[in-house]
DNA sequence: CACCAGGCAAGTA
DNA sequence: TACTTGCATGGT
């Protein structure tokens, strides 16, 4: 299986080439856009965030003293501006009262006690957490979101009903701990998502040829639901 | 016009 | 555990 999924890996890699994630010029950039772009096109973000280097507001201090509602305006292009300006405080409030501010401090401790941390920030999921603990901390946890459950039903390699966990468990449970490798290949699965694969579950024009003509019926793949890791 | 986009929290059953 | 709803703009 970890062959099979390397092989996957080169295969999005050689028809998307790299995706060049995260873009952000420092790590509390990475943050505040996995905030923002939750169930938002990152177009969107883009503009948000132009919006607040703009007012000089990317920065810890400077998102620690702003009002929200103030914030909420410059973020509006982001979509659910009003939450999302609330979950950005308290995030904020968070890494001050945790690590003096300073994002990169955060990855100083071990890497399951700060997702636990980051879990109990109002706002942060899942996604969100393993997202900043990627892509702006460089640890290698696996980033699992929509197109990832998609891609794996898609391709018979585990059913739908997995969680969010199973998923993540699967992928790290069968590949290197390799930050490189997972940073590229979730923005890979993305890569295709959006590209094709929409189209459930033919996966018509999808460049990888996975299980075709045989294996019609893609069952869960057994003894991976209750592995550990 | 409808529908989706790199989710999350709170509520319900 | 699993499903529903509110949050809201901007692109297709």
């Amino acid at each position: 299986m970890r062959s099979r999924l390397l092989a996957i890996f080169e295969t999005l890699l050689s028809t998307f080439g790299p995706r060049h994630w995260w873009p952000g010029e420092s790590p509390l950039e990475v943050v505040v856009g996995a905030i923002l772009t939750q169930n938002t096109a990152w177009r969107n973000v883009e503009k948000a965030i132009r919006n607040l280097k703009g007012a000089a507001l990317l920065d810890a201090m400077k998102l620690r003293e702003i009002e929200t509602e103030r914030l909420a305006g410059i973020i509006r292009p982001a979509g659910f501006y009003r939450v999302k300006a609330i979950r950005l405080k308290a995030f904020v409030d968070f890494l001050w009262e945790e690590f003096g501010g300073r994002v990169e401090d955060m990855g100083e401790i071990e890497t399951a006690e700060l997702r636990a941390r980051l879990l109990a920030v109002s706002g942060i999921g899942r996604e969100t957490a393993d997202s900043i603990l990627l892509y702006a901390l460089n640890k290698p946890v696996f980033v699992v979101d929509a197109y990832t459950v998609r891609f794996l039903r898609n391709h018979g390699i585990h059913d739908r009903t997995a969680t969010y966990d199973e998923v993540q468990r699967f992928f790290m449970g069968h590949l290197p701990a390799d930050v490189h490798l997972f940073n590229e290949f979730h923005a890979l699965i993305v890569a295709l998502g959006q590209q094709r694969c929409k189209k459930v579950p033919a996966c018509g024009g999808c460049p990888l040829e996975l299980e075709k003509g045989r294996g019609k019926r893609p069952g869960p793949v057994r003894g991976d639901r209750k592995g550990k890791a």
